[in-house]
DNA sequence: ATTATTGATGTTACCGGTCACATGACCGGT
DNA sequence: ACCGGTCATGTGACCGGTAACATCAATAAT
């Protein structure tokens, strides 16, 4: 395992000077003199001297990694934000552990080995109302939630697209297109992301005099399936909608996938549009019309904002809403009064 | 940030033994006297003492921690494979970071970073031969190739898809529908997994004697796109082919799409696979037909190898092969004599 | 000239574990 | 009664950094 480490003492006896002249120079303290500097960098790259960051972590007490909980690391959508986090998080010299936990118990034992153990110096949460996990978070480690805003005014920050807005605007666009019954699929209505679309698509109907009826709605979970399901249903109805806004891509691909088999044309009997713009949205048949939100920079400003907590550069929680472009593909289209 | 932790003296004073002791009990050395053990454990209970993970590292020399580095994070089989191999080098007490490198250059800094400064034991390398990243791999730590096997017989151990056979399944599915023209779009010809595909193939056109015609092979990038060029492209031949397999799944969905947009009828004109049954392959119009992988077992696979190569339970390197599972749905068919 | 101040560097302890070795009690064999 | 061996436990060093403080020379202020 060649343990021939080169350790500070000995760059230090190398270069002549003691080890805690070599310490300043690799934290690129002031207090040094510039042909000290030179000497000790010098030893330093002639015995290949890299600093072991875990004594480091180990002397100063923080870690200089940080962990981030997901639901999955599979999902599309999770996985965009993990990447862009784990970027931004290692530019500052940290170092992201991303674990999947798909239920409570899983993430409070992760947190409990994470934070007890002194493993991680902060916390990324994905999906924070998934379940009850966000009453289980570390005592007193510095916490960002992404994909939803804390409910309590809490110590934590957040991190979320707009999602009121979001469907806001969906729906808008689907009654600009002369939609009058426009029905929606929801993710699960634990989630404060399928609840605050809801609002939004309410506020659009608002705006536009249309009266919400409730049969329009119909609860999913996110999966293909439940897409599938609810189209079946809403067309059991004895007016049907001719739009249907489904809270993420996934379902609205259920629904076009039922609307095949029902034989219903899309656009020109029914449009169908989504949320997330995955990446093969555009492939299905109809292209899906959609709003496109950006994961990577979610996950960049999550990343920031905790560091920037860490760092005691950010005291106070910030909250953060991120916005959505709408995707006009051929899954949408205007009316056609028949 | 409450550095009120309790440490090892703390429950030795406590418990009236020396730090050691309290160290055997939590280390579970054998030489302990039950009621001494006892004795620490309510101590341990009492003041709610967590060994310190860090000073564990540093104590001992390892970090517990096991990097794996992928192209990126967000391919639905690389994620899975991630959150295959976390699970499972979780349950043995090891964390995982990980991280995309989608260059050769991003590659070299995170190893260096990884490893020089002594923060991870070993490394997972998904895809190691997306481009010359294989060449450098850290000098001392354990690794295991994901998704390809060492082209020297190196130190490093392997966990793959067993690409030739599994191309040689497909392919050979094709043939027995009767199809006699298989056309082939495959991966960048760099990585040895497009390579044994494409020997699987051959392979299967031997095995039915039917003779290659190398204007039914075109390269691809993994991409959904270059699918749908390489169907243009085979459609410019004198005589096209009847069926295609594609190497994976996106490039058979691009495949569709210039089916759908050409007018070819997939199966009846066209019967059309890919690889992997990526979550959304079945809504797919139609339904895509693919040979399944478990990336899941594949990640947890590579974690065992890694973890018992660092515990010398494993000294010389292993190659795991897995299989795919033919799903068969409605984008192939019966050839249709006309 | 003397003292205070500042800058550059060295000394030593410390972070919280593990490791190698020391100690002493107890046991059995001769 | 003596010796060697084993078992349970304790002692002190050590891992490789950082932090706090000490030191000492050079400069500025009185």
């Amino acid at each position: 395992m060649s343990r021939s480490r080169v350790t500070i003492r000995d760059v230090a006896k190398h270069a002549g000077v003691s080890h805690q002249t070599v310490s300043r120079v690799i934290n690129k303290s002031e207090r040094v003199k510039p042909e000290t500097r030179a000497l000790v960098e010098a030893a330093i790259e002639e015995l290949g001297y890299r600093p072991n960051e875990i004594a480091r972590s180990m002397a100063r007490g923080r870690t200089c990694t940080l962990a981030c909980i997901s639901p999955n690391l599979t999902d599309y959508t999770f996985a965009s934000i993990i990447e862009g986090a784990e970027a931004e998080v290692r530019k500052h010299g940290y170092y992201l552990v991303s674990s999947s936990a798909p239920t409570e118990e899983e993430f409070s034992r992760l947190v409990e080995e994470l934070f007890t153990s002194r493993r991680a110096d902060g916390l990324f949460v994905i999906n924070p109302y998934a379940d009850n996990r966000h009453n289980l978070l570390p005592p007193v480690a510095p916490t960002v939630f992404v994909g939803a805003r804390p409910r309590q005014r809490d110590r934590v920050s957040s991190v979320a697209l707009d999602d009121v807005s979001v469907a806001r605007q969906a729906t808008q666009y689907l009654i600009e297109l002369g939609h009058r019954r426009v029905a929606m699929v929801t993710g699960p209505m634990v989630e404060d992301c399928s609840q605050d679309r809801c609002s939004g698509y309410e506020e659009a109907l608002e705006d536009n005099s249309i009266t919400p009826d409730p049969r329009l709605i119909i609860t999913g979970d996110w999966a293909a399936t439940s897409g599938y399901l609810a189209l079946r249903e809403l067309f059991e109805l004895p007016s049907p909608p001719t739009a249907i806004f489904a809270q993420n891509d996934r379902m609205a691909i259920g629904v076009l996938r039922a609307a095949r088999e029902m034989r219903i044309a899309v656009p020109d009997e029914l449009s169908v549009m989504g949320v997330d713009d995955m990446p093969l949205s555009s492939y299905f048949d109809p292209p899906l019309t959609t709003m496109r939100q950006n994961p990577l920079s979610i996950g960049r400003d999550a990343a920031r904002l905790l560091i920037d907590t860490l760092e005691q550069r950010e005291t106070s929680p910030k909250h953060l809403l991120l916005q959505a472009q709408l995707i006009q593909r051929q899954s949408t289209g205007p009316i056609i009064s028949s």
